[in-house]
DNA sequence: AAGATTATATCGTTATTTACGATGTATTAT
DNA sequence: ATAATACATCGTAAATAACGATATAATCTT
């Protein structure tokens, strides 16, 4: 069992490194945390950003300020209490936490071709399982 | 097929999202990736990493030098080559790279409890088809 | 053996990033 | 009216990231 779930590490690791896309932009990995951050959680502020990276409010805000500068995020207030900012990703943000985070498309239909169509639903099972499974986990 | 392809990734950054490790320290993607490819290459060297990770060969030398400071790599010299280096990684480094790239073991194992035996083998197998076929795909 | 090539290292420099404490400013709550 | 909340900004400090230029040592070429 214990087994089971590391070498399922191994091969989740695997998996990344093989299909990931080429990252050429120069990001940090609290920009790619935050963009995950808003895109997977509704009305996400500055404070649920610091709180959920580990920074003070201030440097949170100095992130979002930046990542609004690139044109990563867009920024709206809150309707019941305009004191609360409501962040979500533009465009681009979206494209930038594609390309950093999920698995290349290209190189993933080569292989589902190379795949019968029992392994095919094989692996879409197991993929939705885990998907579903994994939102019951308690948010990170 | 497309769609597959597009679900799966939907699967698989919630899945990433959902039971990755809380990564508190601060890093790079560049020393991750790094860390990834000295991990998952044999015999690399500093040249090697200026071509992955696509800057020049002195810059790639300097994030060697910080992260061998900061004990995430180990340096020694090709045998039959003493101008090459051939990197490797510390224990600190592998535990760096665990926790930031692999999913949380707790919550994989808590998840794999809820399962019954059948979705485990399914997602058990699906995991080993992908692992060694995304093998098969050009190096990136 | 001299010169070229290769692999890496170092230096000087520049720009950006990251983070914090302190302080300021609206907006909402009491 | 005052306190609390949510965010923004300022000043500052340290680290990071990148490059061109140059240096060094090992290996290859002729």
């Amino acid at each position: 069992m214990e087994n089971e779930v590391k070498k399922m590490n191994q091969h989740w690791t695997d998996i990344y490194y093989h299909l990931h896309y080429p990252h050429d932009e120069k990001i940090t990995h609290q920009v790619i945390r935050i963009l995950q951050h808003v895109q997977k959680q509704p009305n996400v502020g500055v404070n649920d950003i610091a709180d959920y990276i580990n920074v003070s409010q201030n440097t949170a805000s100095e992130h979002v300020k930046r990542m609004i500068d690139k044109a990563l995020l867009k920024k709206s207030r809150s309707q019941s209490d305009e004191r609360k900012v409501i962040l979500c990703l533009t465009e681009k943000g979206e494209e930038v936490l594609f390309r950093n985070t999920s698995l290349d498309e290209e190189k993933l239909n080569h292989i589902f071709k190379s795949l019968n169509t029992e392994e095919k639903e094989l692996i879409t099972e197991a993929f939705e399982i885990l998907g579903e499974r994994s939102k019951q986990c308690l948010s990170p």
